[in-house]
DNA sequence: ATGAAAGCGCTAACAC
DNA sequence: GTGTTAGCGCTTTCAT
């Protein structure tokens, strides 16, 4: 009673409305009308809920239900503006239909482990996974078997029962790169933050290969997936050839180290795409502002990761257990179209 | 026994284990040692548990301690990556010690309403507020009224028992103009996405009056607060003027909006700085990576309150109600003080 | 050193 | 139409 941190509880406002709980959630849950609930018991109701400031407590209704109206959205970090890009997204949908979000990033296989199990606690409906799940793929399907709904954007490996929504990431490498080629360019570097074992630099590759250029592995360098990284990873490239071998364009594993690379570049003194072209990857919204406009490799990926979530957390439609989102190439200024071919090769 | 959907419960855990509930929650929940529960028995309860791949439910645990270990920001929008930025920020904080993060996003009075209601219903210990709350000043109460713990960024009005965390918005926009004007600007475009009643506003007019530079309405233009909307704004602004007339700086209201104007600056011709320098406000990492880097009004603010959150929730430090955290202005190559003043006025 | 029992606040069968 | 009852799965006195 004069616990100043007590709110009030169904019971409280049950008991001021002179009814019974049930009449409580039913009023309050919506459902007072459907020939339950007399519209006078319903106003009285409302009132004493209304006097009380009553406000149901979550955790007890979600225990009682199994479920939360609440999605987690997994990224291996926050600081990359894609991800944070994913995760405003995500909001948006789900705040449309009344779901919460909740963002845990998993930067590390074990922090993914700690991840998983809290998720496995029954907080969330869905799951959905940013990040690669093949060290983990057991808990996934822990979560699955404990009711949790779960979606991840391109797994390497499927988890069965988990909606894999992916690009062909070998075939935007190869977009990316082929469009380089066709603009002229021979010496076409790539940077990343992973090795060459990736579906985006056997497109690469292919592209390559494709048009009777040898790929050279002094046109390959590694950087972190940041700004910062792009920045190194170019740093290193430009060290590594004198003036007449550098490439004259640049493939980056993603956005966010295109940036990084067309700071290095200008720094340089070199103009992009004049001196070296640069073309980047996911087509974020940042892309479309930086000086010279990005190209780069564009697709809704997200969007789709968080409608298949809802359509299953719904039942609303029945869902594939693989999607392949289409790609385009957003072509802008940083790759040299606008201004013609450069007439090499 | 036969619902495949049905997780180990800590009571499944206790009759494999031949233990009682309360031994197992002691042991699980790392309190098995202080002479409590012998070695034996400790060994036999993980054992079970682990065999049983036992995960506490979250729900009932919270439900039944009053305490969630999770936090909630809100924040008007994740487009923008400077709140972007404060998730990211905060989210790692919070990892350390153990804490969720939630998001939520209140871009309307009305979602902030909702959002603050969602807040009261227990699932979290703390909210980090990001938005403006003069019209939720009540929810706020009652937040506090049922022990969620808040604290603010930038609060016009007190919420008595919040903390308030700030930055002088009047300084940093003086401290920008200011700059400006020692470079020798005295045409100074403001743009922004609210009127002109704001505290940066001030300190912009200050500047301006304390150089007896007469404040143009006519340099005032309006935008969202998005990088199209600072594209906007300043095209606006370009229109406006003849060549001689235009504009030779243009101070933004934040640095969204200034990557916008650097934009459409470039698109209209003009060398920033040269022609027109660019200065911004926040110091978003992204800043950094801008073509011509952007010079910013800088502040530490997001990590602040967040640290400022968890010294409440851990009772762990004294907390003021009020807190101003120091800015600096950050000069890089947008403002042209690297290239030296115009010798202009 | 361990267990029985109560109850967090809610919803959902199942009466009447 | 409305109320009674029985839990959701956990932690926590309080016994023993």
């Amino acid at each position: 009673v004069n616990d100043k941190f007590r709110a009030a509880t169904s019971f409280d406002v049950a008991r001021l409305a002179g009814a019974s709980q049930t009449t409580v959630s039913l009023v309050l849950g919506g459902r007072g009308d459907a020939g339950r609930v007399s519209k006078a018991t319903q106003k009285r109701v409302v009132e004493a809920a209304e006097r009380l400031n009553y406000v149901p407590n979550r955790l007890a209704r979600d225990l009682r239900r199994r479920a939360t109206q609440a999605i987690t959205i997994v990224v291996p970090s926050l600081q990359n503006p894609f991800f944070a890009e994913v995760v405003g997204q995500a909001q948006l949908l789900a705040d449309a239909r009344g779901y919460s979000v909740n963002v845990m990033v998993a930067s590390s296989p074990e922090a993914e482990r700690r991840v998983l199990s809290y998720l496995a606690g029954g907080s969330v409906d869905g799951v959905m996974l940013g990040v690669s799940p093949e060290p983990v793929a057991d808990l996934i399907r822990q979560l699955i078997g404990r009711g949790v709904t779960c979606v991840m954007a391109q797994a390497g490996a499927a988890v069965p029962g988990v909606p894999n929504i992916s690009i062909d990431l070998e075939y935007g490498g190869f977009l990316a790169t082929d469009h380089l080629i066709r603009l002229g360019h021979r010496r076409i570097a790539y940077i990343t933050d992973v090795d060459t074992r990736t579906l985006k630099y056997l497109g690469y590759k292919r592209a390559l290969e494709g048009a009777g250029i040898a790929v050279e592995g002094e046109l390959f360098a590694l950087g972190a997936n940041t700004m910062s990284g792009g920045a190194v990873a170019t740093s290193i490239l430009l060290e590594r050839f004198s003036q007449a071998d550098r490439p004259t364009a640049i493939f980056a594993y993603n956005d966010l180290m295109a940036i990084g690379a067309l700071r290095v570049l200008r720094e340089a003194g070199l103009r992009v795409p004049q001196d070296v072209a640069v073309v980047g990857f996911d087509g974020t919204s940042l892309g479309a502002f930086t000086n010279p406009a990005l190209t780069t490799v564009s697709h809704t990926r997200n969007a789709v990761v968080v409608e298949v979530l809802f359509k299953l957390l719904e039942k609303s439609a029945d869902v594939e257990e693989k999607y392949e989102v289409p790609i385009t190439l957003a072509v802008r200024e940083s790759c040299g179209a606008s201004i013609g071919g450069r007439g090499r090769g």
